[in-house]
DNA sequence: TCTTGTATCTCCCCTGACGGGAGGTTGTAG
DNA sequence: CTACAACCTCCCGTCAGGGGAGATACAAGA
């Protein structure tokens, strides 16, 4: 019978976490002095306690544990407990590749305005307009027309809340004129297609984003940031980038105000 | 202005996460109503969100997020977070190799009773006897006499608390007589050598553990058992493995409730 | 204007596996 | 008889929020 202090240096446990497995219902002592209330322990319990020493080690929990000891079959928990493991892994080396990016990146003072952050795009219902305009930032002059003539059409058609507009490029390149884009618009219903205006909704769908604070010159260099940022944490863009409009003309004076937020739809490989 | 539900939705951030992000003094809104203590946020607490969540997904703390947005040099921490995830890297692959070897290891049900624990082996003084003993367990029959010895020459010499007395094997090979062993056992104090007994201070080292209940032929089942675990967990034995004798012939009648514990120092690689 | 439903507020407790410490009792050695 | 070490129970803290109760605020319809 050994006491708790020596069971203790015995088995490299410490008093505190002996105290806890028996509270917890894991490892009772082999005895407790019931007018004391001390502990005593043999070498049954030492048996006992290097099996969940083991266990512990490869991460179970105390929950899990008992469960083993109790005479559940450890299998399928081992298996479960890998799963969680090699998602853990993956985990641990995205986060990895991020600093790394961050550090690496950091000695171009350039980007240091830029963060990427991962999100899921909400799904969502939008009627879009395929348009080719001519220059790189003529659409606004159209979109006022357009918001006329949907409320002409559906007066009762209501923007979504918080809003989300934003554009989509269609051309798999740059271009400086002629740039194919459909505009999106968040929206509560769908309605049926009229003219070129087309309803769909919009799957939810993983994305890398970027804010860019500032006119619309400088998106270019959002946008080499992001690639960059996707291509070194090993992602692959999954579809083409939409560009959301928070603060721009319509609310903001000028131009430094202006906010944008890039969304490139990724998969993890 | 947005209300927090709004604002929720645009930044995929939980309400709670944000009046959490509040009360910690990350992220405050950019105004509150003081009758109602509504929540309004802007633009401005979109853009420091964002970054916020950047930071977050590479896995720094609160804390340490705080102090960057208050200007704090971030490379430091970044580097630190990195050691941190090196480090959480190389235990979730040892978990792994754990768990690969348990279930691997079960199919032969031979295995079944062993488990494997990492330790550090405690610094303690001894004393120890080099000899040469004709068979597996003919040593048992010196020890008493051995002990008698010890206490004419030093009555006042101690036993260490918890006991602490092993063998190492000094053969590299496997011999079945004539074998080379060192007995140790831990006392409280150095005292001079004498005759063959030498005092010698053991340094605490790492070692693999594992407990061998009954008799003492199946020990060799037990080694098998540590090494393969050892060699499969890619580590390297690192001295002269140790056998720990818990309970046995001088406590224990039926050679069945006999409990030794393997003790195999290791270098992780 | 009243009602209803939704949004928001604060406050409190919960997580897992212990660690730290207060304050009291027991065991042992000199 | 007196130190002092060992042991006990009880309570609080961790970290980044989640869950829920109960109270108030806001927006829309009758």
């Amino acid at each position: 019978m050994f006491r708790i202090g020596e069971f203790s240096k015995m088995t490299k446990t410490t008093i505190k976490t002996l105290r806890y497995y028996d509270e917890a219902q894991l490892l009772k002592p082999q005895e407790i002095d019931p007018f004391t209330g001390h502990r005593f322990y043999t070498t049954a319990q030492l048996l006992k306690l290097h099996r969940i020493q083991s266990l512990r080690q490869a991460g179970l929990s105390i929950e899990e544990i008992r469960q083993i000891l109790n005479g559940k079959d450890a299998v399928p928990l081992l298996e479960k407990r890998r799963e969680e493991l090699m998602s853990e892994l993956s985990e641990t080396q995205h986060q990895l590749s991020r600093i790394q990016f961050i550090l690496h990146g950091k000695e171009e003072e350039y980007f240091m305005n830029y963060t990427a952050t991962l999100k899921d795009l909400p799904e969502c219902i939008v009627y879009s307009k395929k348009m080719t305009v001519p220059s790189y930032d003529a659409y606004f002059e159209v979109l006022p027309a357009l918001g006329q003539k949907m409320a002409g059409k559906y007066p009762d058609l209501q923007c979504a809340k918080p809003e989300y507009c934003f554009i989509i490029y269609l051309d798999g390149e740059y271009k400086e004129k002629d740039i194919n884009v459909e505009y999106c618009e968040a929206v509560t219903e769908m309605k049926p297609d009229f003219d070129d205006i087309q309803f769909k909704k919009m799957a939810s769908v993983p994305a890398v984003t970027v804010m860019h604070k500032g006119p619309y010159a400088g998106l270019s260099q959002a946008y080499a940031f992001a690639f960059q940022w996707i291509e070194e944490n090993g992602m692959l863009v999954a579809d083409s980038p939409r560009e959301s409009y928070i603060d721009g003309i319509w609310n903001k004076e000028s131009e430094e105000d202006w906010l944008t937020e890039l969304q490139i739809p990724i998969t993890r490989p």
